[in-house]
RNA sequence: CGGGACGUGGCGCAGCUCGGUAGCGCACCUGCUUUGGGAGCAGGGGGUCGGGAGUUCAAAUCUCCCCGUCCCGACCA
């Protein structure tokens, strides 16, 4: 293409609202312009990128048996009430009314539909199955952010594999997972897969592919020695023993002032953090619950969510702490607590002579036994990994990093197909329920987190494999008829060639069309101007490296080629 | 949903405290000069000041309500 036919609306300067290095860049480099907060309109370069990341992934999913689809957007509302997930979703869902006082989803994710479409595998000599599309998807976020990464409204290739038992769906997971392996190193993407959290996908595991960045949301545990990597809300390490002190009996003791942890290992009879009972006040589904950790962990909030199966949950208000146990948050525990279900993390069992809140303002409990003084429900792994923890299998001191999830894949058995009444007749004709998985990558979300990962002062550095094109011809001068005769001719043998070339005929001054370039990111430039035309040559240089050399013209086009061609 | 910031030509901002006829830079149009790293001079076009109501002789400016955006926390590709 010809840089002066294309729209192509860079900016001087990056908006000054933006924060995150993809945000500020691609609407600098004219890629994307935001409609309104989480809904991004694709601009003709920034389309061009998002479609060669689709590419990218679609060839992937052909590779592993993939049979592209396309599912509607707009869904009924009684398949989603059917599977149950039209509660389960809430907020997040964005519903439509429609001109007969119907209900109506816009699609979020496409479990359901797919399943539906899945009632006609009717034997076990059609499975497996691995069905996918790249689709829009509908998300009420309740905070859309960072330009590209966080949305309303984008496109996802979702995919959803049937089989007949865990064996089988096991074998489409692995394809899978290592399918977005080289699908994430195609794109450029450092992703690291992880232990994930199913969240409201349910099943029974799942991996996340994350890509170290400041700007992600989510932070990834993980071993430098081994392989081990988790996501913070799923992630474990290991615990050095605690020495119980020798405080036997369960005893009261004034605490007038103490509200936190800090303050109670200061106190008269208070304790060292480890030698406390932190206790936390949920709401789970509208219903008091009791999540304790010990008092220097950190409660996370997935965790208690994934083990107790809640909807919605959220921290009580200090009026619900009262009202429930008596006092205010700062003096409040569990201890001869009844008729609250109370869950604790099991860094708590078997301990003794701790502390904790007596559920009266200003005062505390020490010689606290837990066996002996809280009626606890259920242990689970409520507390969050921190950074320094000790590996379980190795010991070594775990990292926590920062990171944008790029994709996430799921186990999801039985569940959607048991529902909606998805099932094949086996060998012996007997009627197996389907088991499912299903796995998501979000096309805009990866062109983003590519912006995040390659990119400088000047601009984006696009992997030449999702570069809006593979090389741009600068021609210094628009008024130096040979430099243009010259340029023109280049073009045409780029093109020849196979090249996605951009020829920048701009009438504009040399130093806007370098910035220019280099602002948009197109890997290779070559650059015509009488200053070297003189000598029949012209000047090569990479984007990443910045080095310019100087290369004959008549070689130029198969240097260039043979750059490119090698490297897709 | 809680906390903070903000909304003024296409973009970035000043003006608001103390009400008085809307301004700067970039971009855009015309002309001349310039031409290898975001040119110079001259001339020119373009704004319901987020919306509504109120106070006032007079509102971008003061008051109230609403809408929207961004950033920080609880949610997900």
């Amino acid at each position: 293409m010809r840089w002066s036919n294309l729209f192509i609306p860079t900016l001087r300067d990056a908006p000054a609202d933006a924060e995150a290095a993809s945000h500020k860049l691609l609407i600098q480099g004219g890629f994307i312009r935001q409609l309104h907060a989480g809904h991004y309109s694709l601009l003709p370069l920034g389309l061009k990128v998002h479609e060669k990341v689709a590419a990218i992934v679609r060839d992937e999913m052909n590779g592993i048996g993939g049979q592209e689809f396309l599912l509607p957007g707009m869904h009924p509302a009684s398949i989603w009430k059917k599977s149950g997930r039209w509660d389960v979703m809430g907020d997040e869902m964005f519903r439509v009314i429609d001109r007969k006082g119907a209900e109506n989803a816009l699609g979020m994710t496409h479990e359901e539909i797919f399943t539906d479409l899945a009632l006609e595998i009717t034997s076990y000599k059609s499975i497996p199955q691995i069905w996918y599309q790249i689709q829009w998807k509908f998300r009420d976020e309740p905070r859309p952010k960072s330009g590209l990464l966080r949305v309303r409204e984008f496109a996802m290739k979702d995919s959803y594999s049937f089989d007949i038992d865990e064996a089988g769906l096991d074998k489409n997971f692995d394809l899978h997972h290592h399918a977005y392996v080289r699908i994430f190193k195609a794109l450029g993407l450092p992703a690291m897969p992880v232990e994930a959290s199913s969240g409201a996908m349910g099943g029974s595991g799942s991996t996340e592919f994350m890509v170290p960045s400041p700007a992600g949301e989510d932070d990834v545990v993980h071993c430098p020695n081994c392989d081990y990597a988790a996501n913070v809300e799923r992630a474990t390490s290991a615990l050095p023993a605690i020495e119980d002190r020798d405080l036997p009996e369960l005893t009261r003791f004034p605490t007038p002032g103490v509200r936190t942890i800090a303050a109670l290992e200061q106190v008269d009879g208070g304790a060292p953090a480890d030698q406390q009972i932190k206790t936390m006040v949920m709401v789970l589904d509208g219903a008091i619950t009791l999540a304790l950790v010990r008092g220097d962990h950190k409660l996370n909030l997935q965790k208690l969510q994934d083990h107790s199966g809640a909807i919605e949950i959220r921290p009580a208000t200090p009026e619900e702490a009262l009202e429930h146990l008596g006092a205010s948050p700062g003096s409040l525990g569990a201890v001869q607590v009844q008729g609250l279900r109370i869950i604790a993390d099991p860094a708590l069992q078997g301990r003794a002579g701790l502390t904790t809140g007596a559920n009266e303002d200003d005062w505390h409990w020490t010689g606290v036994d837990v066996a002996r003084d809280i009626a606890v429900d259920e242990w689970a792994d409520l507390r969050e990994v921190g950074a320094g923890e000790s590996c379980t299998t190795c010991a070594t001191a775990l990292v926590v990093t920062r990171c944008i999830e790029a994709g996430h894949i799921f186990k999801l058995g039985t569940q959607y197909a048991e529902v909606l009444g998805a099932h094949v007749l086996d060998p012996d004709g007997t009627k197996r329920t389907l088991v499912m998985g299903s796995y998501g990558i979000g096309i805009g979300r990866g062109m983003a987190a590519a912006a995040e990962t390659h990119h400088d002062d000047n601009g984006l550095i696009w992997p030449l494999s999702i570069a809006p094109y593979e090389a741009v011809v600068t021609v210094v001068s628009m008024k130096d008829e040979a430099s243009v005769a010259a340029g023109e001719e280049l073009y045409k043998g780029l093109r020849q060639s196979g090249i996605d070339v951009l020829l920048d005929d701009r009438d504009a001054r040399a130093g806007v069309k370098f910035a220019d370039a280099e602002l948009i990111g197109i890997p290779y430039r070559v650059t015509i101007g009488p200053k070297t035309l003189a000598d029949g040559e012209v000047e090569f240089t990479p984007r990443a490296s910045g080095e310019t050399s100087r290369v004959a013209i008549d070689a130029v086009v198969d240097q260039l080629a043979a750059a490119i061609i090698a490297k897709r």
